[in-house]
DNA sequence: ACAGCCATGTAACTCGTTACATGATTAC
DNA sequence: GTAATCATGTAACGAGTTACATGGCTGT
């Protein structure tokens, strides 16, 4: 009965299991606040994917909404009992694979030999932007958590990954800095 | 003339950048120390498949070692001039996107709240334990860097890149380490 | 009237995987 | 002779993407 879902799937049901009936729309919302920093964020179109095979196998319920005059079904999923039994299954049985990093900054530093060293110092730079960015985004999400992030509360655990993913962020900051000042004196 | 080409053909052909011609199997294990730390090894097939394209392409030649009386053709292949121009000017055109990471441990630690606390803190100390041991398999590819990692010689970024691996494990560490003794307070 | 967001879904496609199939070489 | 490692490739498939198609709702 283990049906053997993609981690994607689990990811989507565990923001259902947070609480609350959503729609695709605003599950790919709560992603894009959530799971796009550690995981990533499916496109719109997966995430309907998701929810209709989720549905399927009854890991989920979708409330119709359904309007005499209206063609479009916009419906609210809510986790089932099934699916959080499921969802803690997996969570307890399946091992936590490794991380996979994809780092294409770090890639063209290891092609370092074939671009002027000027340029490899820029990208560096440009990522430190970009890190400082994400890092601001990340902490709005943080802040919209307080007030709900003490033990025992609902955002409690999401508030301690949004401190990792912040710290991360800090030290990966730092790290460049420092390549950056050793780049400049070769 | 740019094929836009998926960025671990990009990757494949970048080590091959790095000099000496090799055979699909020794790719393979040019990836294992190095594309795998921060991108993907592809697998053996794959990269077999990439080798190919690459070929077709002319980005890489591959020099037959065909000997009477065997039907396999094992090949040592080699970058072409123009795989490495290529691979300059993708370097200097694409931008390089933000890294993705995809992070089973943080994925798990947001569900915390529908698992046993101290699954959750093993979990954590098994994670600990998985860095380090990465840390070791990194810190002996970058050892086996030592003496042509100056600057000017072969493995200057590659080991540059491999110190910058070793400075995320040591953080991540940390970091995770700072969770457990937060997680043990609750 | 129109923009912008809310909302849902299908089709075609690419990437990369696992499973499978095969054979050569080296060391014990 | 047999196990391990070197070596190459094909087939089937799954996950997830982009492009496309459609329509409702709200505010100005």
């Amino acid at each position: 009965m283990s049906q053997e879902l993609p981690t994607t799937s689990f990811a989507l049901l565990g923001l259902l299991s947070l609480g609350d009936a959503l729609t695709g729309y605003e599950l790919k919302q709560r992603a894009d606040n959530t799971l796009r920093f550690y995981w990533v964020s499916p496109a719109m179109s997966q995430v309907y994917t998701e929810l209709t095979r989720l549905s399927r196998l009854r890991l989920i319920k979708g409330a119709d909404t359904r309007r005499p005059g209206h063609r479009r079904t916009p419906r609210r999923y809510r986790i089932t009992a099934k699916g959080t039994r499921t969802l803690k299954s997996w969570l307890e049985t399946a091992p936590a694979d490794f991380p996979v990093l994809k780092h294409p900054v770090a890639l063209r530093l290891l092609l370092g030999h074939l671009v002027d060293p000027e340029r490899t110092i820029t990208m560096l730079e440009e990522y430190v932007e970009s890190l400082a960015a994400r890092s601001k985004d990340l902490h709005q999400v943080r802040d919209s958590l307080a007030g709900a992030d003490a033990v025992g509360q609902p955002y409690h655990y999401p508030s301690l990954v949004a401190d990792w993913g912040l710290d991360y962020y800090a030290a990966e900051t730092e790290t460049v800095q420092r390549l950056i000042e050793r780049l400049h004196h070769e």
